[in-house]
DNA sequence: GGTCGGCCATAACATAGGTTAAGGGCCTGC
DNA sequence: GCAGGCCCTTAACCTATGTTATGGCCGACC
């Protein structure tokens, strides 16, 4: 675990977080950029949190991927999502102390910590940043259902061809990813971990996907080659893309709303 | 679609479920009732919510059962979640205006409306309630994730003793469950849909769970028998547990927090 | 520079769960 | 009181996916 310092405000994870949902003001800039004054490094494979002991400080994902999942009492286990920069970790620990899920690094990671009683902070003096904070809370939601529903009615070339769309949508908008090319910093039984797939399976099913020519793989390099094809059989939902992409509307509605009194009128 | 007007503001769904998080102030009871102002009945098997379609209302369900569901465009479904009294429908939908999911009763329901401006109203004005609305999501993410655990990992059998024991440790927490014994006003196929099954294959479960002595089903009656042995056959984890009832401590986090300043001290 | 361990790959075989088909109970509407 | 529709149930069969086993590659470590 390595200690830095600082890091030029606007580059700052929570900041492009935040930001995709309405524009920063500068009384909150000050605050963000005091959550994220704590940056620490952690090698691969490091637990950044165990499912079944305590929270510890709430992190922002600044830079490469970890996982968050569970496990069974006999071991087996499900990856609920990936961990992408921007997003965050166990920022709801005020209320649960004990965690229900693992978050494990898979990359070098280095992650923005602060004390989860910033949150509460957070709520009472910047509304707009708390919304905004919910409201990723709400996308989060919606990509986990998303899984759930791979997982329950998509086949297995179905699951990991939409995983692939996903990853390589979400990876777009955080600049990791461009024609079609990306890092996967995962093994083939991580994979299966969050298909709900045996390795053995997975490993067909992607020589399937690489034998259609859908998509290259070379070590840790994944290239799609076709992505309308790939979204259409991952029946990739363009609703839900509208999810990953998240519209800049809280600014609008903040605006139009009169905090100060019962009434509430429209734009 | 019948309207109907108040009720007695303590046994109102939304003071209940934020009242679980931390205790309400007179000064929030008044907006909260006028919240619930309006109440709203409807049949069982109507669409509250329709996937593709515009966000309406928010709604908390106040009586009855619903489903959250997702489609792929050739007819498969997926159950998300059950929607139970108390529980919130469609809260972020400032942010993504298309639904990317339905929500249905199963029963008759009674639900309170009111426009999503309130929402930011009430992120504004009341921030000890939207941090308890934003930690009630995160409950709910939390059991979609376990549910995903389910389909991902867990065979037949044991996705369906754990959802039987959710469902009763759910129910039980809003007096809906005793000895037992609850309702579940559900077919096999849509309890098949929530577990990724046929409904064939969900039938044959569920006699499996009764030639064993676990459950007891008469029409919609379902009685566990053993609850010790379903839960261990479904591996319910006690950690989810605490998320089902949740401890009340957001109050101490406030008031232990310092509000108005930079610095924040704990208790 | 050999060996050990992690990961990928593939084949052969096993099975949980899907599919198709058929019948029965029960309610609802005419 | 009969027809049609919905739901539950079971049987027979099928297939997507899991399991076990084996080998090869490659990088890390001594």
């Amino acid at each position: 675990m390595t200690r830095a310092r600082a890091m030029a405000p606007s580059a700052t994870p929570l900041w492009r977080k935040l930001g995709s949902y309405l524009e920063i003001r500068d009384e909150e800039k000050g605050f963000l950029a005091e959550l994220e004054r704590t940056i620490v490094g952690h090698p691969p494979r490091t637990d950044l949190l165990r499912q079944g002991e305590r929270y510890g400080d709430v992190r922002v994902m600044r830079d490469g991927w970890a996982m968050r999942h569970k496990a069974l009492p006999d071991g087996r286990r499900q990856v609920v999502n990936f961990v992408l920069p921007g997003d965050i970790i166990g920022i709801y620990c005020n209320l649960f102390d004990i965690a229900d899920h693992s978050v494990t690094t898979l990359t070098a990671v280095s992650v923005a910590n602060f004390p989860p009683e910033r949150v509460v902070e957070l709520f009472q003096r910047f509304p707009r940043l708390a919304a905004a904070l919910a409201w990723a809370g709400a996308k989060e939601e919606a990509i986990v259902a998303e899984r759930l529903l791979s997982l329950g009615r998509r086949t297995a070339l179905e699951r990991t061809a939409h995983l692939i769309v996903e990853l390589l949508r979400r990876l777009t908008v955080v600049n990791l990813a461009e024609n079609g090319r990306f890092t996967l910093p995962v093994t083939q039984e991580i994979l299966a971990d969050a298909l709900g797939l045996s390795i053995v399976h997975m490993n067909r099913t992607l020589r399937r996907l690489r034998d259609g020519g859908l998509i290259e793989l070379n070590g840790q390099k994944i290239t799609v080659n076709d992505l309308r094809q790939l979204a259409s059989v991952g029946q990739f939902d363009e609703l839900y893309l509208h999810l990953i992409r998240a519209p800049k509307r809280l600014d609008q509605v903040f605006d139009t709303t009169r905090g100060d009194r019962g009434d509430v009128r429209l734009a």
